[in-house]
DNA sequence: CGCGGAAATTGACGGGCCGTCACTTTTGTG
DNA sequence: CACAAAAGTGACGGCCCGTCAATTTCCGCG
């Protein structure tokens, strides 16, 4: 009756494989943490795993591209969740407000797991990977989904993205420095100047 | 009656100081352009002057410095822009499109100067040098002036800054990616996103 | 002037990290 | 069980880094 694991891959093979590469980006968000992601060398990565230096080099061909990966990751962890905002708002206003709620808390939970100087210890880095342009697209799809109905007036989604996407960005990275951070009071604040320009994000005090 | 030049400096030794390091930051400029600045080494920029290896850790620590120090020039061009464009400015929305147009076209010139692909080319980096900081409090100056003064609704600042910055940062990118790149129409997208929200930001059609 | 020392330049050198590759070990198949 | 394909291993050559002892350049002073 144990048949539970009949879809995971089978094969040891390909087990070891995805057990392997896991370990590696494991590692690597470990050391990119601790070291930071200028200082840390592949060899840094590796060593936090069991495997010989040179089977790096099956998984991944450089440090960039395990960062890239790591990336990725995050963003096709997020998107769903943006998604779902967007199907569940009934009205622009809910949709931008929920989005950026749950980027902000999305950033304040993947920056708490480890490393704990939170701060400084970004990248420094953009990165363009297709998980990371299908989230640009799946912002740009809200806002010309909500322009089509009506409910947001007609703009320059080529510039309404990334803006709100680099507003994001920031106020997201601002919120970080502060203790303790507030999700809430970001989405607000960024929702409102979305929405409604200076007044909209206006302190209610 | 030849005193034109008395307040440059005199001597051999500083005038050579200075020109090395000029030399330096332009050789920087090329090289990051033509190699870009992940693949770009010491060696690179340092071939691209007469001088020898050795000297350039004389003038700077690392690639990472040489960059910092182009970035800083480049937020000390540009700063006194932006200050005119505060003490021009009559009320807080000519302010900011006035201060948004400069960036833009900071921006644009910048990028024209040298290096064919204007596009991918940027370092993907970003910075925190004190020029650069300069510019953060220059902006959020300009926010906190114009809220005493009544020109703008309260509000918070230590978000609208990094907010307004990412947004500008963003859009830029984004005018850049268009032919002919325009920073007006980005100007007045981005001041009118920030003044009234979207229905500042539509297009006029 | 020219001399002495400080300042700056030079490039060779040791050290570290990179990516590869010939070899070994492991896994799947007939 | 034998054999081929796949994956892992770590030593190696190459490149770049940052340093430093030797050298050159500049400045001040008698």
């Amino acid at each position: 009756m144990s048949e539970t694991a009949a879809i995971e891959p089978v094969g040891k093979r390909e087990r070891a494989k995805a057990a392997n590469r896991e370990a590696i980006l494991k590692a690597a968000r470990r050391v990119f943490a601790q070291l930071g992601y200028e200082a840390a060398t592949v060899r840094d990565i590796i060593r936090g795993t069991a495997l010989a230096s040179g089977t790096f080099y099956n998984y991944f061909r450089s440090k960039e591209e395990v960062f890239e990966a790591l990336a990725d990751d995050g963003a096709r962890r997020f998107r769903p969740i943006l998604r779902a905002a967007r199907e569940r708002a009934k009205d622009f206003e809910q949709y931008l407000y929920g989005a950026l709620l749950a980027y902000f808390r999305f950033v304040l939970e993947e920056n708490r797991h480890e490393g704990r100087p939170v701060d400084e210890r970004q990248p420094h880095l953009r990165t363009d990977t297709p998980e990371m342009t299908a989230i640009y697209e799946e912002v740009r799809l809200g806002i010309e989904d909500a322009i089509e109905r009506g409910l947001a007036p007609r703009l320059d989604s080529d510039y309404l993205a990334p803006g709100c996407i680099g507003l994001a960005q920031e106020v997201g990275a601002a919120m970080l420095r502060r203790s303790p951070p507030d999700p809430e009071s970001a989405a607000r604040f960024a929702a409102g100047l979305v929405l409604k320009g200076l007044p909209g994000a206006s302190r209610k005090e």
